[in-house]
DNA sequence: TGCACGATGAAC
DNA sequence: TTCATCGTGCAC
């Protein structure tokens, strides 16, 4: 299993994110190894994506987004969910892909279809926000043998206050997994 | 210093 | 469809 370089997520955010799918999410902690295939995601493409939490500027929780590619931007969402974001393109863009569902691989307890409940399985809490994706305990890789994946685009979740950009099809997944959060 | 509002999930 | 629950951002 090769680990994806900080070159993969230095790309176009749209092409990062139909690349994640299939990839493997892996977490150590704890003595635990936990991997996760990544199922479903969306993503935000910079301060013009209305949707994007970037687009309200740089601030104290969003400045990861506007760090270096490779990141993982996790924050806490209706007070009691976290989730993860992974970082893309140059430092500045602000642009990220968030992780809305994977597939229990190993040492995964529990539902993971949303992004709530991936972290919650995952063990990713908000200690993990901006911590580098190309790292020994925390990244992500690519399985041994990759098999040709049918993607699906969909419009993302929960954006309606976007506006136009709540339309878009910028949320991805595998079709016909049986994990994905909503078809 | 106060307050409105979520990139959700679970219950009803 | 409704609600739990609280950090964040911005208005005052």
């Amino acid at each position: 299993m090769s680990k994806l370089p900080r070159s993969f997520y230095d790309r176009d955010t749209i092409l990062v994110a139909r690349e994640l799918l299939g990839k493997y999410l892996v977490h150590r902690s704890r003595g635990a190894e936990r991997i996760g295939r990544i199922v479903e995601v969306e993503a935000y493409l910079g301060p013009h994506d209305l949707a994007a939490h970037s687009s309200r500027g740089l601030t104290e929780r969003t400045k990861v987004m506007f760090g270096p590619p490779g990141h993982a931007y996790v924050y806490l969402i209706y007070g009691m969910h976290c989730c993860m974001n992974v970082v893309t393109e140059r430092e500045g863009h602000a642009s990220a892909v968030l992780l809305r569902a994977i597939e229990p691989v190993k040492n995964v307890v529990g539902r993971t279809c949303g992004p709530g409940l991936l972290c919650q399985a995952m063990h990713i809490d908000r200690r993990l926000n901006a911590h580098d994706l190309v790292s020994d305990t925390f990244y992500i890789a690519a399985p041994p043998q990759a098999k040709p994946l049918v993607i699906v685009k969909r419009p993302r979740i929960g954006v309606d206050y976007a506006r136009q950009w709540a339309k878009k099809p910028l949320r991805f997944y595998i079709k016909d997994s049986p994990f994905i959060s909503r078809p």
